[in-house]
DNA sequence: TTTGGCACTCTGCGTAAAGGAGTGCTAAGG
DNA sequence: CCTTAGCACTCCTTTACGCAGAGTGCCAAA
């Protein structure tokens, strides 16, 4: 499959597709002689690219066109030529010091992270909320709305609040949601909330709790108010700039665009990809698998707490995108969440 | 100042504002003699086109287009021209079911108030969180992140749950903390977090305060945790349908408004300034104050709840907007909100 | 006061022509 | 055998021009 191309044309398709992520334009033979210290004739070139565009590496727009990658260009390019620069302490210290606010807590510290993986790179900024299953238990807290209400607010070890409102058949006295508060609190504080679910089912299914009424509901509750029914939640940042990307100025494509990161699933769907991968992951175009997403690239990588992953962040934008100035800074930034979530709260 | 206009330019003003919310193009005497039951001669209509020109409340485009509303020109109708039509049962039938769902906590239903109002106006829906000085106290807890950290979680008498990570000087034991909660919670529900404050101001400088350590640090944690020094947050929904207005083709001037939502703090001046307005407020191009949103109008209604009004609701479009349609619904919405907060939990 | 008529203006659109960038092919050269 | 210069060809893009259409303003007549 991943038939090794002769030296000479992987130079000139590197080329060919920097110098298109550079400009937008169609590259052709010529210009590519004049900036790119080929040492070829254009003829020699052309015949190069006739060969690059047989495999499927580029297409031209028109017969008098020059060149563009195609998708299986840019695989290429990421997976075999693409050398990623490590940052320099300078763009290290600007990314990081977004972060050195104090009061941050966990749900600010992700929207800055989307927030400063857009400013930066100049994208769309993506970060994945922790699911409520990969969170580790800290304190829950029920708070009665009605008599048949009650909202249950829970906080993860890393200090990310949640809530969920939970139905209820049988009213629940204030005595009875704090006896139920504390026997969680102190029972289940440490555990991930697979855990605690379950210990829950473990607990129900013991004789105490058969006769202890009081034990049942509050096992009950507590593991409706840890259900994770949520299709979870990603924050976007710079939308915007994908206003700026020449290749969305249809503005029909690009409402389509703006309309997928509105109704997030999708979005959600593809960072979810990258939670059981290690680095840095690269959706390039249909590898989406969603058609509204063809001509748009993620940049992913997963961020991890003292327990294992906890998700996923990165950017979206156009296939003609900078990779790799744009991997290193989703490398960095999950490395830096992944600190600070690790570090923070001990 | 607001001079009256015969009769029969009222109406041509009209016909032609309707026209022209209608079609986007420049109204033309010919076209409005035919389509609006005018009784006129084409040559009539263009008489008071040019005296309405005078007077300020149409331009042409240039010489030998027809006309386009001014700002004053849509100011004139919304002020003295509109008559806005009640909605159907139909109508608020669609907008009600939308929040018919279970187990819809107060940040759901503001979500889906944002969502509802876009879907239906296929504008875009903007509504403002509660401020945290209008809400009422109804349950306080600190857990402890670390040490010097503690986590405020605040649940509103609504239903809503706001945090703030507050940072201490010196340590607190959990024993303090819970005796601090107790304390909060047992002497505050049901006030207002303005009454909380001055409460607070009032006990700490009494007598018990100044020789209880613990109180006094009770007062100090809980009145960290109370100040409200955000700066608001709103909820939008429906950026997508910006695209679709001919108004907005230019990419730049797009990339202004669409920046100008991410960024927030506009929009929330905005809607800041319908909290104490009753009533639908309309703001109508450079009356918003800001050049980015000259083009763009905002129809807005406050909700309150039982204790007087929370927040503001309302959607944002292109000068160019059916008002009639538009403002009914902005006026139910808000009013169906209020009536949900206000019966919901008692 | 209203209306029909008329000259005028400006946009938008389609066609045509010129210019430019790039290609593929061929044949000569190292 | 690979490389390169030359050349004809293609197709896009820009510019120019003309023309149709819509609308205006003004004037004179009803």
């Amino acid at each position: 499959m991943a038939k090794i191309l002769p030296d000479r044309s992987q130079k000139i398709l590197e080329a060919i597709i920097e110098e298109y992520i550079a400009t937008a334009q169609p590259v052709g033979s010529k210009s590519l002689t004049r900036n790119h210290g080929i040492k070829l004739s254009p003829a020699s070139v052309r015949n190069v690219m006739a060969e690059l565009e047989e495999l499927g590496y580029l297409v031209s727009p028109h017969t008098s066109a020059g060149r563009i990658p195609t998708e299986k260009g840019y695989r290429f390019y990421v997976d075999t030529l693409l050398q990623v620069n490590d940052l320099n302490s300078l763009q290290k210290d600007q990314i990081e010091s977004q972060y050195r606010q104090h009061g941050l807590q966990m749900s600010d510290m992700l929207r800055e992270a989307s927030r400063t993986l857009s400013t930066i790179s100049r994208y769309t900024g993506l970060v994945m909320v922790p699911r409520l299953k990969v969170t580790i238990f800290r304190h829950i807290e029920f708070v009665r709305l009605s008599p048949r209400q009650i909202l249950a607010v829970f906080v993860t070890q890393s200090g990310l609040v949640q809530n969920k409102l939970v139905e209820i058949d049988e009213e629940l006295t204030s005595r009875d949601l704090e006896q139920i508060t504390n026997y969680l609190n102190h029972t289940m504080t440490g555990l991930s909330i697979q855990e605690v679910r379950a210990r829950i089912v473990t607990e129900m299914t013991q004789e105490k709790a058969l006769y202890d009424h009081l034990l049942r509901r509050a096992f009950a509750l507590s593991s409706a108010a840890l259900v994770d029914e949520s299709t979870g939640d990603i924050i976007i940042e710079g939308t915007s700039y994908f206003l700026e990307q020449p290749e969305f100025s249809d503005l029909k494509c690009m409402k389509r665009i703006v309309q997928t990161f509105e109704q997030k699933s999708i979005l959600i769907d593809l960072l979810d990809r990258g939670l059981d991968a290690v680095g840095v992951q690269v959706i390039i175009g249909s590898e989406t698998k969603y058609s509204e997403l063809a001509d748009c690239s993620l940049i992913t990588a997963a961020y991890s707490g003292k327990r294992g992953t906890l998700g996923t962040l990165g950017i979206i934008g156009p296939n003609r995108m900078p990779y790799s100035t744009i991997i290193p800074i989703v490398e960095y930034t999950a490395s830096l969440i992944s600190n600070l979530l690790d570090t923070d709260n001990d």
